[in-house]
DNA sequence: TCTCAACGAGACGGGTCGTCTCGATCGAGC
DNA sequence: GCTCGATCGAGACGACCCGTCTCGTTGAGA
């Protein structure tokens, strides 16, 4: 079955397909305007046609290519999010440090105000819709979580971990925490918050001497 | 300034205010029909004239009470949840065991279908609004929270638990993966994993010996 | 140069929004 | 019991957005 959330591409992606006409200028106009608007009046507020309005495009353009206003903005977010690939998680061979100095920094990330909005509206979509959501996990959290999963993995093979640790779980202990602060706001996203969660969750981990 | 997502209850809780007028029929018919409706048809499609229609109500006498279907939503869920008061988590004396059978019971509640939509609609539209997921990690999630803080506490001073521990992130890497999952359907809610999830918690914040 | 799908624009009926206006109903105070 | 006034159920109202459907127009592929 089709993904619906992440339609062909149009021009790009060399597919199968023999290639659909020509919108590259139009389809960045969408994302852009839908990124804006998003920002401005919420996502409740966010409208199709006012989209197509402000990206000086058809309507119709917009429902060719995308069955809601949630699949538009998890194409554009995800087209933003291609742009910086992942490189993989720092490995100085201190993995408290490395962990504190990746979170801090998205603790940083996650409190700019022009990250929020299209980034809860998208979680708060796919919280009442199932294939958004797996659409949204699978291309955007996902491959975050593997990122922790891989350090973890390597400091287990180092022997800084202990031998029996479930390493998904571990990633989870680290992220969940996080991202629960942020998106229902049940405490402050800190730096002394994650120092303090990096601590108290590699205790756990950490081989016994 | 007025919490405007948990409007004065006409004519319950003795307050300052003269009193409202009758409406209490009225009230709980409109619960009912927003619960009833939400599990039905999902918090998008959920409109205030269907609830009221449903209800057998004015729409003015929704709007004239609350400020969005989501308000409608929160108190409808907290006037259910009131109805079984906390009484604290069970403390056997093992504290392993006493968390995993809760979180046992909480994932054959969180899996139960009747309960998520209601519920996953709430997070999502406090996703987007401040206020509202204010009163709704305060009046449904903060009490929950501070359960498991008080459990972690009582083992902290039966000497269980590390004295350093920091029992407010304790209890959130207990609940965070947890919901996490639920929420955003980064995977399985099993016994298995909350078993894991314990274990692999409580190894963290143990005294050492 | 010709072809034809995608384009921008917007008309269309249907539905919901939130406000407003009706009598009717009922609690409070006399 | 009677008056008074706020709330009640009901629904009309204009505004907006939905998703579909035409229009000509545009531009890439043959």
């Amino acid at each position: 079955m089709a993904n619906k959330a992440a339609p062909d591409a149009p021009p790009g992606s060399a597919g199968g397909t023999p290639t659909r006409r020509y919108s590259e200028r139009s389809r960045q106009a969408i994302f852009e305007a839908a990124l804006a608007l998003v920002g401005e009046v919420g996502y409740e507020k966010l409208t199709i046609e006012g989209i197509a309005a402000r990206a000086g495009v058809g309507k119709q353009t917009i429902y060719r290519w995308w069955p809601s206003k949630a699949a538009v903005l998890l194409d554009a977010f995800g087209s933003a999010a291609d742009a910086y690939e992942h490189e993989g998680l720092p490995d100085t061979g201190d993995l408290a440090a490395d962990l504190k100095a990746v979170l801090r920094a998205t603790v940083d990330e996650f409190n700019d105000a022009a990250w929020q909005a299209p980034y809860r509206a998208l979680v708060a979509a796919g919280t009442n819709d199932e294939e958004l959501s797996r659409s949204f996990v699978g291309r955007l959290m996902e491959p975050g979580i593997r990122l922790y999963v891989e350090r973890l993995r390597a400091a287990r093979e180092a022997g800084e971990l202990d031998p029996d640790v479930d390493l998904r779980i571990g990633a989870e202990m680290l992220l969940s925490p996080f991202s629960q602060r942020w998106l229902m706001r049940t405490g402050e996203l800190t730096h002394a918050f994650v120092d303090t969660l990096v601590d108290q969750v590699l205790r756990g981990l950490r081989r016994r001497d």
